[in-house]
RNA sequence: GCCUGUAUGGUCUAUCGGAUAUGACGCUGGAUUGUCGAUCCAGAAAGCAGGGUUCAACUCCCUGUACGGGCGCCA
């Protein structure tokens, strides 16, 4: 047997025990009589005490940091001044026998040293032993647990899909597999198993969920990675009201279990006004500044920034805010929205009663009608743009104003919501089409189509859960009927040929009888690491990828031999 | 594809167009009988790669590489 307790355990009521433990060496402490040693788990710690008078006083001598061993000797309580408040602070075991199982390299960094996170990834092994990154994979696994248990309860079902699929097209690029069976040929790992769940759904599976990795060969950001984690889920007979209460109920029980309270009801925020007010469609509510169009006090204003765009049949918007400001800070915000499109920013702040401002004498009058209208009062800033694309200026405003919320505000809480009614269609530049925002199987709002909307403004059964500025998950209502996916697909441009090559099988399964279906994906790696509090998922990934797709500790991707490549038919380019 | 930041002992970092490159942690050796980031003394240990400017480059410039952040992209 190797140990009896873990590290973590051990109490003042276990005093007089006889224990066997087994861990890493977490620190060393020689008093020159005295030694104690810290041995450690993922449970926790334990202090081990060894006396000149100990069997294996001289042993200690041959034991290092992040060695493994184990001990055997008995619990007693610390003396009175030696008690501290850590879990297991009231006790110490007087070691008897001592066993190095494994030593160690001298390691590059110790556990919860301050690191750079390239050294991290490279012995990630090493890193996930602090107690920071434990704790961030014990979270993650209670929420997936939890998922479990909550959709098991209502009655779903886990289903696994397979990982080597079919390409299809829209969307995101795949992640392609050569098949050696059929040379030439191609699986695709899934982007998500969105037409697969759909399927399970014609086969009346009802309520389907799956805890699935999905792969998407798209740049990397902070909350992306090339795999990622979804809680999968799909719904027959259902509305969209059914599936955002199963899923908002479902995201309460999971934090609940980790101890945060989500709302007791998600608001729904059409897109439309979290584009105007925030500027942004996973808005973080808790900064406050909600954007206002201000266009109307510019109309005759003949400061030329202004005139040029008012002209044009532009927009000003703008938002207030309680921030420091002066030239060199508006210098720095302009430089920002230049980054978005826009030529830079238009501010004024009320100093001493006064519009202050380096605009001020070209539109003094604008400001000061600003100003009494929106309670514009002392110390206050006030931001504001001008743009001919409102899309533009909404967006570039929106990223601003969380710039400054992160800036300068102390935000606490959780802000979760449901954005809702997005844009059926999205124009692309690069197709010269119109192509799904969501994906293809969406079901658009019919009376929008029967109203002849322009393409652009058609909403779509969609939806996404925000919490506090992140997309936690999105899904959507699913088209059951053939027709109106053939519809769909001339909306966006695909032939009747294209679409059966690409979504044939789904189109044939539509022909069978389809239930009114719909459902969401959760994005397990964001959930986890809003509930720990980082901006990252690296964090709360075992073994990520870094911003440009390797694995500093696999070294993946590399190179194959020859011989694999000839297996499944590869001639490399050059 | 584009923009931007960073690169100095094992780790985190300071400084400087010139001389012996700073400090902390860690490590090694020594001292030390109640520590808990133990303490005290001593020691070893460093400029990402290539090119350029210069009498002289760790420092300035360029290119590359790696890592971070962002734009595009991400149904």
């Amino acid at each position: 047997m190797y140990r009896t307790h873990t590290c973590g355990e051990l109490k003042a009521t276990d005093e007089g025990e006889r224990v066997t433990l087994s861990g890493w060496v977490d620190r060393i402490r020689d008093l020159g009589g005295v030694k104690f040693v810290i041995l450690r788990d993922r449970y926790g710690k334990t202090q081990i005490v060894v006396n000149p008078d100990s069997p294996v006083y001289s042993k200690v001598d041959e034991i290092s940091r992040e060695d493994v061993i184990q001990i055997e000797g008995t619990v007693r309580k610390r003396p009175k001044e030696a008690v501290t408040n850590e879990l297991t602070g009231e006790i110490e075991v007087v070691v008897e026998r001592l066993e190095i199982l494994s030593k160690s390299k001298l390691p590059p960094f110790y556990p919860g040293d301050e690191v750079s996170e390239e050294v991290r990834l490279k012995y990630r092994y090493l890193d996930l032993r602090s107690a920071r990154m434990t704790n961030n994979l014990i979270v993650r696994h209670k929420m997936a647990f939890a998922t479990r248990a909550y959709l098991s309860d209502k009655g779903f079902l886990e289903i696994e899909t397979p990982y080597l699929t079919k390409s299809t097209p829209e969307g995101a690029r795949d992640f392609l597999v050569p098949s050696r069976l059929k040379k030439g040929n191609f699986y695709a790992l899934p982007q998500s198993p969105q037409l697969l769940k759909q399927l399970l759904m014609v086969s009346g599976m009802d309520k389907y969920f799956q805890i699935v990795r999905c792969f998407r060969d798209e740049d990397l950001r902070a909350d992306r990675q090339p795999e990622f984690t979804q809680i999968d889920i799909e719904m027959s007979f259902v509305h969209m009201e059914d599936v955002l209460q199963l899923a908002e109920g479902l995201a309460r029980h999971i934090y609940a279990t980790i101890g945060i309270n989500l709302p007791e009801k998600f608001d729904k925020v059409p897109f439309e006004e979290a584009m105007e007010k925030y500027g942004s469609d996973k808005p973080d509510r808790r900064y406050g500044m909600e954007m206002m169009d201000l266009t109307q006090y510019f109309k005759n204003s003949d400061f030329k920034i202004v005139k040029d765009i008012i002209d044009k049949d532009g927009f000003v918007k703008g938002f207030k805010a309680n921030i420091p400001m002066s030239r060199k800070i508006a210098d720095e915000y302009s430089e920002f929205v230049k980054g978005y499109g826009l030529g830079g920013i238009l501010w004024f702040k009320i100093e001493n009663g006064q519009i202050t401002s380096t605009t001020a004498k070209y539109l003094e009058n604008e400001y000061v009608a600003i100003s009494k209208d929106y309670n514009v009062s002392e110390g206050d800033v006030f931001i504001l743009a001008v743009h001919e694309d409102r899309e533009k200026l909404n967006t570039a405003l929106g990223a601003l104003r969380l710039k400054i919320g992160k800036q300068y505000m102390k935000v606490s809480g959780y802000d979760a919501l449901w954005v809702i009614e997005f844009p059926f269609l999205e124009w692309s530049d690069e197709e010269q089409r119109f192509v799904a925002r969501h994906h293809p199987f969406t079901m658009p709002y019919i009376e929008d189509i029967e109203n002849n909307v322009e393409p652009a403004k058609i909403r779509a059964y969609a939806y996404d859960m925000v919490i506090n500025g992140f997309e936690a998950g999105g899904g959507s209502i699913r088209i059951h009927k053939r027709e109106i996916q053939e519809k769909v697909f001339e909306m966006i441009g695909l032939s009747k040929e294209e679409a059966n090559e690409k979504f044939g099988f789904l189109l044939e399964a539509l022909q069978y009888g389809v239930p009114p279906h719909g459902g969401i994906a959760l994005g397990l790696d964001r959930l986890v690491s809003i509930a720990v509090s980082v901006e990252n998922i690296r964090e709360v990934i075992a073994f990520p990828k870094t911003s440009s797709g390797t694995c500093l500790l696999t070294n993946a991707p590399s190179t194959v031999s020859q011989a694999q490549l000839d297996e499944v038919g590869i001639t490399l380019k050059q």
